[in-house]
DNA sequence: AGATCTCCTTAACGTTGTTAAGTTGCTGCC
DNA sequence: GGCAGCAACTTAACAACGTTAAGGAGATCT
């Protein structure tokens, strides 16, 4: 087409195509017909294809901190820290295989420290050290991104159901010897809404629970 | 060669080179020289590369369980919780990209029924329900996958460090803005050992502290 | 001995990321 | 106005990948 191409237009493009064909179907071919173009073009933008992914992620991860409605600044660390794990837990799944790109990237922005600095700053500020600022938020994150890769093995996109995850059949398969396992199911292929809210809660008790056993008893400001 | 291949011997050719080459450079081509053999002859044993690898999964897990020290079956469920952890760590850990190899397949045996049921157990004898046991496990196993990816990245081989996370640099990247961020890089790229234990210490409370707010007071038995 | 089955080989196909070399169209310069 | 030069693409090709088709050697069964 007329209008030239820069990086922007591609790597949309490409997020575009990414819910249609997965991760496995981003061929750069793919990609550059989207875009009316061949595939070589594309290395006029990119230095590879792992550099477009990194932007794509990036991409990915800049869209959901615009769109997001972060609680105010002074709020506590509770609110900052399950909303930023609900913000990134709906940027992974607004993708197909969102949570394996973003985990398999680098991001090409300093965006995240911002996100970073906004995270830590609230729990300094009740009176954690950095590093036990740190231990809360990378736990609570790991935990996000771990959860959403189950996740979207089993739920590709937002209703769509990958095959081979069928509960009754499991529980059929390994019932007989393992009676609590073949219950547990019904809860482990459905209800991620549920359980993600349940994890958060785990992981903020338990960051609060630690917490209160300190010296200084936690609750400051 | 001479003796005749079978399945586990393609796979443990798989597991060992995967330690070398990484699961980038994991080819068929490259497994069968590894045997003595041509690529096509691996169809013979399995039907795609992808069922290769669930059982290069698989077969990862099965060693982990095979040479974990687990608790006494009557032990408390913070024993088994935070024990299955470690050992599922230690197995990703294990080898190259254990974590992004793991994630990524299914399990082709059902003998994580087993561990998933002597996981249960623990939780339900001491009063949980079922649902509640599963959010526990399953918190802390999504934790432990997600955190695992991380550390990977950062460390792909114990020891070995991947290019482009330095810490000092970073935080000549970051420093002047967010502060805190930038302080935080050391204890994010090191000390994996310590923060993971951290993680578990947090999950572990978390799920202690919400059971002890219900109206059965949690210990029981 | 001949047929059958198992397990491998050689050859090839289509597709992938990537590189090299050439082509087009716009921009600035004298 | 013509010509250099750069930017942004194309066409052609490469090696490597997963996978399939066809065939062949060696053991096993009848």
């Amino acid at each position: 087409m007329a209008a030239k191409l820069d990086r922007a237009q591609v790597v949309d493009a490409a997020l575009r195509l990414l819910d249609e064909v997965g991760l496995e179907g981003l061929t750069l071919r793919r990609i550059a017909a989207e875009l009316d173009v061949k595939a070589p073009a594309l290395y006029w933008h990119f230095a590879a294809k792992q550099e477009l992914l990194d932007e794509l992620a990036t991409e990915m991860i800049r869209r959901m901190v615009a769109a997001a409605e972060l609680p105010a600044e002074d709020a506590p660390w509770p609110e900052h820290l399950t909303a930023a794990c609900r913000v990134l837990r709906r940027a992974l799944l607004g993708h197909r295989d969102g949570a394996r790109v973003f985990s398999g990237t680098r991001l090409t922005d300093t965006g995240h420290a911002a996100v970073l600095e906004r995270q830590l700053e609230p729990f300094v500020r009740d009176g954690f050290t950095l590093p036990e600022a740190v231990d809360a938020y990378f736990t609570a994150y790991s935990f996000t991104v771990g959860f959403v890769i189950e996740e979207q093995a089993v739920h590709p996109l937002p209703g769509e159901r990958a095959p081979g995850y069928d509960a009754a059949e499991r529980a059929e398969r390994i019932g007989p010897d393992h009676p609590l396992a073949a219950a547990a199911g019904a809860d482990i292929f459905d209800g991620y809404e549920r359980r993600f809210e349940r994890g958060l809660a785990i992981v903020t008790a338990g960051v609060a629970a630690l917490a209160r056993q300190r010296p200084e008893p936690g609750a400051r400001a």
